[in-house]
DNA sequence: ACTGAATGATTTGATATCGAACTAGATGCC
DNA sequence: GGCATCTAGTTCGATATCAAATCATTCAGT
C-alpha cells in the first residue's frame, strides 16, 4: 500500500514528513506509557539533559537546546518543580534569569524511568531490526540540522 | 556536536526518535505558519484525505487512519464543522454512527493550503535538497508501518 | 545618566492529544 | 427474545505546545 515512488520532490518531503510525524506520535504515546505515572517524554527530556550533561541551566537555554518556546519551558518546569524533580533558584548573576537544576528524587525518577525503558528498546529492535533505524539516522539528523539553522 | 557513533542499539534508538520528534514539532510549526488563519496541521491533514479520496467516513473510520484515538477524531472534527469546512450526517445504516464528507467551501481551503505550502516546500528543496528525504523515507516507512503493526 | 531596544520569564488563550469514563446503539449467544 | 458484550461517538481532565501580550531587568547608544 501507498508503496509508489513519489510522483514529485514537493510529494517526497510531504511524505517524509508525515512518516515523521506518525512516528513521532506512535513513539511518544508509546514511550508514556511505560513511564512512571504522570511522566510524559517532555519532562523525562529534561531529567535526561540534566543527568547527561550536570549542572545548572537557564529556562531560555533549556528551550533552545529542546526547540521549544520558553513558555513551552516554563510550562514544563512548572510540573517537574511542585514534583520535587528540579529545583529552581534565582540567578544572582541576572535579576531576570533563574536557574535549573535536578535533584536527588529527578536523578531517583530518571533512573527508573531508563530502566523502563531499556526493555522496551529491546522489543523493538528485536522485532523491527536496527536496520532501519541506522539507515534513518544520519538524513534525519541533517534534515533537523538544516531545518534548525532555517528557524530564524 | 554530538556526531559520534551511537554507543549501541538502544542509543541508536533513542536518537533516531529523538531526531523524529524534533523534525516533526519543527515541521508542524513551520507549515502552520504559513497556513490560513485557524488552519492546523491536523486539520489539514483530513481535508486532504477528503480531496484525495473522496467520499464518507465515518470518525472512527479516520481516527484508524490516522493514528489518534477516537477522542481526538471528534475534537478535530468539531473545529471543522462549524467552519463549514466539513459536513456530518447521521448513518441511516447505523444509528450509533455519523457520516463526514468534505464541503465545497473545504475543498477551497485546501486549494489555498496547497498554494501556499508549494513555495514553502520549495524553498525547502533549495536548502536541503532532496538527497537527505530520499535516503529516509524508505526507513522511516518501514519503522512507520512496523510500529502500526506492534500497536495492540 | 537616560532612554529605547533587547532579553528572561510568565500568563493567557487556543489547539492537539491521550486515557478513562460515559451514553447509545448493534451483535452474539443461549 | 433477552442479556452480556462490543462498538461508535462524546465528554472530561490532564499535558504539551504555540503565538501574542505583559512585566521586569539588562544593555547599548548617545
Amino acid at each position: 500500500m501507498t508503496e509508489t515512488v513519489p510522483a514529485s520532490d514537493a510529494d517526497l518531503l510531504f511524505r517524509v514528513f508525515n512518516e515523521v510525524g506518525i512516528i513521532a506520535q506512535l513513539s511518544s504515546t508509546a514511550f508514556e506509557r511505560v513511564m512512571p505515572e504522570g511522566m510524559t517524554l517532555a519532562q523525562f527530556t529534561i531529567l535526561n539533559h540534566f543527568v547527561r550533561l550536570g549542572g545548572r541551566r537557564r529556562p531560555s537555554d533549556l528551550a533552545r537546546a529542546f526547540q521549544v518556546t520558553r513558555a513551552t519551558m516554563t510550562s514544563t518546569l512548572q510540573r517537574l518543580e511542585p514534583k520535587g524533580l528540579v529545583q529552581i533558584v534565582p540567578d544572582d548573576s541576572d535579576g531576570r534569569g533563574r536557574l535549573v537544576e535536578i535533584t536527588d528524587a529527578g536523578r531517583a525518577v530518571h533512573a527508573d524511568c531508563i530502566a523502563r525503558l531499556g526493555p522496551v528498546l529491546d522489543d523493538l529492535l528485536a522485532r523491527i531490526g536496527r536496520a532501519p533505524f541506522a539507515s534513518a539516522l544520519a538524513p534525519l539528523a541533517e534534515i533537523r540540522t538544516r531545518l534548525d539553522a532555517l528557524r530564524d
